[in-house]
RNA sequence: GGGGCUGUGGCGGAAUUGGCAGACGCGCUGGAUUUAGGAUCCAGUUUCUUCGGAAGUGCAGGUUCGAUUCCUGUCAGCCCCA
């Protein structure tokens, strides 16, 4: 079988390095370590994606390299595996979804081990393995045990929270309260998506414009009580730690937006009535401002407190726990009505800045705290419960979307702030008389005792002013939120927290922490998976031996939410580190030897949440003592997304063509006509087709129809999408083309990171490379296997060794810049170059082999064996380069004359300027260039160029 | 609306610090070879050209002896946020 043959050698080599734990991680890292690490997937029914081998063949020829040169490489694999998918599969099916999971578990396992990469298969862990997520029930206790202490700006066990002496006094009681007021893992009653028809609460994902997207039927957004994670503690250092990070800037940006760092002030607006007014500033001015505001004030969280006189109404979200008392008997009905209307709608729709504001009055007022005006309270759509401190005082003059809201509801506008004549796009006399916003900085104005105050100055003078008077502070608002961190699903982790019932199984708010000697707490058998039908959790309908626990004579029922698919992703890359420990989630010493992740590649969807959340878990360990790196991933690249192949579109009104000139697509999705003379939400709908590539050809820039120039069609790859029915399966690739091809051609597409199109010819070219390769060794014209008689033990010819040392320099320089593209393509210069040699040196071949093996291991694997060699090559040592043989004696370097090149000359490489100028002067097309010219400037760049600047 | 990224042949892409634009691959053209080829090998392939050259990295400017690279503006596409 001398045909390079992938369906036979593939499956051998994997076998051998099976067999032989070629790729076993060392317990503890010998010399240099280097941890690489993959984002783990979901194993979904669908299988791999080509999207997937893209990131984990980076990884792998980093890791295959590493290992060449001695180091000791961590380069693990699992699953993320817990997830609705097999939740749903198995309200479908009624199995346990722990089947179908271990099902796809095994066919994601499959296609990795096909496509050959060097993973320590004995350290594979799945999120879902009992074993695994006792250790994250383990991580959840400790959150639970951690509170925030802003001081010290760490997280300190909560056994040590100063217990002020006003809650000390008041009991036993009080001072759980108020612990648990403190804790990183802590109960609120946060909003769901209870879809009734469903009989089951949605993620976000699941609902769209109000509907479910299963079905289309109703939700409504209702309050229930569940776990937050108190990730804003951790706000101000999730930003700031960032900086030392080998991250791409880009993604570090995102981050940071996300966190959304805010400084302003929380101010408290008396709603006692307007007679209590002064009697509560000086109650105020001597309690200082409170840690909680009482039922008779509203507060606020304000970015710029400056504009507090210009405050003409205040804003409470319908959710705000005020809202109903504020409500007047007059006004409950409008109300109450509003606020049901609100609940249908998504957070999304609500703060979209387009659409028209909504709003009721409530009846009531409030007493503004710096001029001891009455504000009427609204309650709008626009303010969201969950930021801040879901009301706003309201600054028509100064924000957009209060601006908005008081044009449409006559509310009084007055500026404060002067936005001077600076900026040209602001109309100071209509932001002065109230009929403009303006947001920006400026002088205070209509602002009593504080006229003529720059912003900046005023935001502090009224900070102190406020402090003092104990009816605001400074505060720092994220618009990252606390991290709903409860699920109502089956299919995820159970939480270790019990709650204490009475003799009616009601609770008493006791929390018990599931001892940690009783972990794991393995879900329940269920008879089936079926909703059933209440909001609550599905573990409500476990049995109850599962659900109920004694614990010295006190009854506890288990918490029945479970943990979000977050959970299991957030600390894996550290039992990669010593996935079979029992005793603890990972061995210091062996915690500190291997982190952090030198490198983590993955897809940019996890660019913000899963590296959020797993810092944020990550800087609590840290904390309290676990791990000894305050951050987990030192280098992260974030892989392009693989498109599908590219198509044509052309577009159709009633089966006329249509120029893509003249068609709008839509926001969802349908394409209009634009030059239709209707207004823009009548204009005709057209459709769109898929253009056979034969039938278009390039005028320009632009490709049009063969048949009639005037109709343009897009040209574009799309996303991947079954529905488009343009996905790659890598199963038929492997089948095909085999997994070094599949390999190659996805490294060969470009440069990592960028967004590219599949094309089904190049997987033929990077083949097609592959048996160039083959054929450069193999005699592939005789019976049986064996070496080309054109290798040869003679020593290489210059020209060959020049070959040789620069593919090897290329090579080894691009894989430690991730430039895989272009160390395939040196590497095929090398096979190009010495396809026309008729001797081949055996030493020169074999280093190709050991170059290509990271990217190709089979081949590699198998022409090395071919060589002469008993075993595997994986810690060959990685090819050297000799400086001798990478750089030329004689150099070509182009002569310009005001920077066009004119001719081109042979010198020396180590040519002095001098001789470089001379030797550009002797040139005779550019001395006869020169003659008549002044010549009034030599640019000579040595080794490059030499340019004449003339007149 | 705000932020980010990307625009180079028919296509994917390459080009150290600002220094020969188009490496490498696909596709295409021609040739050799072969019983045959969707095999292999060799050569060519940015555009225009009066065959001297000229133009050329989305578009318009700027800096520079010299710009794909740096700056300003602008257009288009993609992504994120709102």
């Amino acid at each position: 079988m001398p045909r390079y043959n992938p369906a036979a050698i593939e499956p051998k080599w994997q076998e051998y390095w099976d067999k032989n734990h070629t790729f076993r991680a060392p317990e503890m890292p010998a010399e240099e370590k280097l941890y690489v690490l993959d984002m783990f997937p979901y194993p979904s029914g669908d299988g791999l994606h080509v999207g997937h081998p893209e990131g984990y063949t980076a990884t792998d020829i980093v890791c295959r390299c590493a290992r060449m040169q001695g180091k000791s490489v961590l380069h693990p694999m699992g699953f993320d595996a817990f997830g609705l998918p097999a939740e749903e599969h198995a309200i479908k099916t009624n199995t346990p979804p722990r089947e179908s999971t271990e099902k796809n578990i095994a066919n994601f396992r499959r296609q990795l081990k096909m496509l050959g990469f060097s993973y320590d298969w004995e350290r594979e862990i799945a999120t879902t393995d009992v074993d695994y997520f006792r250790w994250t029930q383990w991580i959840l206790l400790l959150l639970f045990d951690t509170w925030y202490d802003h001081q010290a700006n760490q997280g300190r066990p909560i056994a040590e929270l100063p217990i002020p002496a006003d809650v000390a006094s008041a009991g036993e009681q009080a001072i759980a309260e108020y612990r648990d007021d403190h804790r990183l893992a802590y109960q609120a009653e946060a909003l769901v998506n209870w879809c009734p028809a469903l009989g089951t609460v949605l993620s976000n994902e699941e609902v769209q414009d109000g509907k479910s997207e299963r079905g289309g039927h109703p939700v409504k957004r209702m309050p229930l009580k569940q776990w937050m994670l108190r990730i804003t503690a951790y706000g101000s250092r999730l930003g700031d730690d960032l900086a030392p990070l080998d991250w791409p800037e880009s993604l570090k940006l995102l981050q940071r937006n996300w966190i959304g760092r805010s400084t302003g002030a929380e101010v408290d607006f008396f709603i006692g009535g307007v007679s209590k007014f002064e009697s509560w500033k000086s109650q105020r001015a001597a309690s200082g401002f409170p840690r909680k505001p009482g039922d008779d004030v509203l507060r606020v969280y304000t970015t710029r407190p400056d504009t507090l006189f210009g405050a003409t109404y205040m804003v409470l979200a319908p959710e705000h726990p005020f809202t109903a008392r504020l409500t007047t008997d007059a006004q409950r009905e409008r109300v109450e009505s509003y606020c049901m209307q609100a609940a249908a709608k998504s957070d999304m729709e609500r703060a979209k800045v387009s659409k028209e504001k909504t709003g009721v009055f409530t009846g009531s007022y409030a007493v503004n705290p710096v001029n001891g005006e009455q504000v009427p309270i609204w309650v709008a759509d626009y303010v969201l419960a969950t930021y801040g401190t879901g009301a706003i005082m309201a600054v028509p003059a100064h924000d957009t979307r209060d601006f908005e809201f008081a044009q449409q509801f006559n509310i009084p506008i007055i500026a404060v702030v002067d936005p001077g004549e600076a900026d040209e796009n602001i109309d100071r006399a209509a932001v002065l008389a109230g009929k403009q916003c303006s947001t920006c900085e400026g002088v205070a104005i209509n602002s009593g005792q504080y006229d003529g105050l720059t912003t900046d100055e005023f935001k502090q003078k009224i900070a102190e002013v406020l402090a003092e008077a104990g009816q605001g502070k400074e505060a720092v608002n994220y618009k990252l939120r606390d991290w709903l961190f409860s699920r109502q699903r089956f299919w995820g982790e159970p939480y270790p927290l019990l709650h204490e019932v009475d003799e009616n199984d009601q609770p008493t708010g006791r929390i018990l922490p599931v001892a940690l000697d009783d972990l794991p707490v393995d879900l329940p058998m269920l008879d089936d998976y079926k909703p059933h039908g209440r909001p609550e959790p599905p573990l409500e309908k476990a049995p109850h031996d599962w659900l109920f626990v004694e614990i010295e004579g006190r009854r506890y029922k288990r918490e029945t939410n479970t943990m979000p698919q977050w959970a299991g992703s957030c600390w894996y890359y550290l039992r990669f580190i010593d996935p079979r420990n029992n005793a603890t989630f990972v061995d210091p010493a062996k915690e500190k030897a291997w982190m952090p992740v030198d490198l983590y590649i993955g897809g940019a969807e996890h660019a913000v949440l899963h590296l959020l959340y797993a810092r944020f878990w990550h800087k609590v360990l840290y904390d309290r003592g676990y791990v000894s790196t305050p951050e987990p991933f030192h280098k992260l690249v974030n892989q392009g997304m693989i498109l599908g192949e590219a198509e044509f579109t052309g577009y159709c009104q009633d089966g006329a063509p249509v120029s893509a000139a003249d068609v709008k697509r839509q926001e969802d999705g349908t394409w209009r006509r634009k030059s239709d003379s209707q207004a823009p939400d009548s204009q005709a709908l057209v459709s769109s087709q898929t253009v056979n590539p034969d039938d278009v050809e390039k005028q320009g820039d632009v490709w049009v129809l063969r048949t009639d120039h005037n109709i343009q069609v897009d040209a574009r790859a799309h996303k991947m999408s079954k529905s488009r029915g343009n996905v790659i399966n890598p199963d038929e690739i492997v089948r095909e083309y085999g997994a070094d091809s599949l390999r190659l051609y996805e490294m060969f597409m470009g440069p990592l990171v960028a967004t590219k199109p599949w094309n089904m010819a190049g997987v033929g070219g990077v083949r097609n490379f592959l048996d160039r390769v083959w054929r450069l060794m193999v005699d592939y014209r005789a019976e049986t296997l064996a070496l080309s008689d054109a290798i040869t033990n003679a020593p290489p010819t210059d020209d060959q060794q020049r070959a040789t040392h620069r593919m090897i320099e290329a090579v080894s320089n691009d894989v430690s810049s991730l430039d895989f593209n272009t160390a395939i393509a040196r590497m095929m210069e090398f096979v190009n170059f010495f396809t026309k040699q008729e001797t081949r040196p055996h030493e020169a071949m074999e280093k190709l082999v050991l170059c290509l093996s990271p990217f190709a291991p089979h081949i590699a694997e198998e022409l090395w064996s071919l060589l002469g060699h008993e075993k595997t090559l994986a810690y060959e040592p990685w090819p050297v380069f000799d400086p001798a043989w990478v750089k030329d004696d004689v150099l070509e370097i182009p002569v310009q004359i005001k920077g066009k090149v004119r001719a081109k000359i042979n010198v020396p490489a180590d040519a002095s300027r001098q001789q470089l100028e001379d030797a550009a002067r002797a040139n005779e097309k550019i001395a006869k260039l020169l003659a008549e010219k002044n010549v009034v400037k030599v640019i000579v760049v040595p080794g490059r160029l030499v340019n004449f600047v003339v007149k």
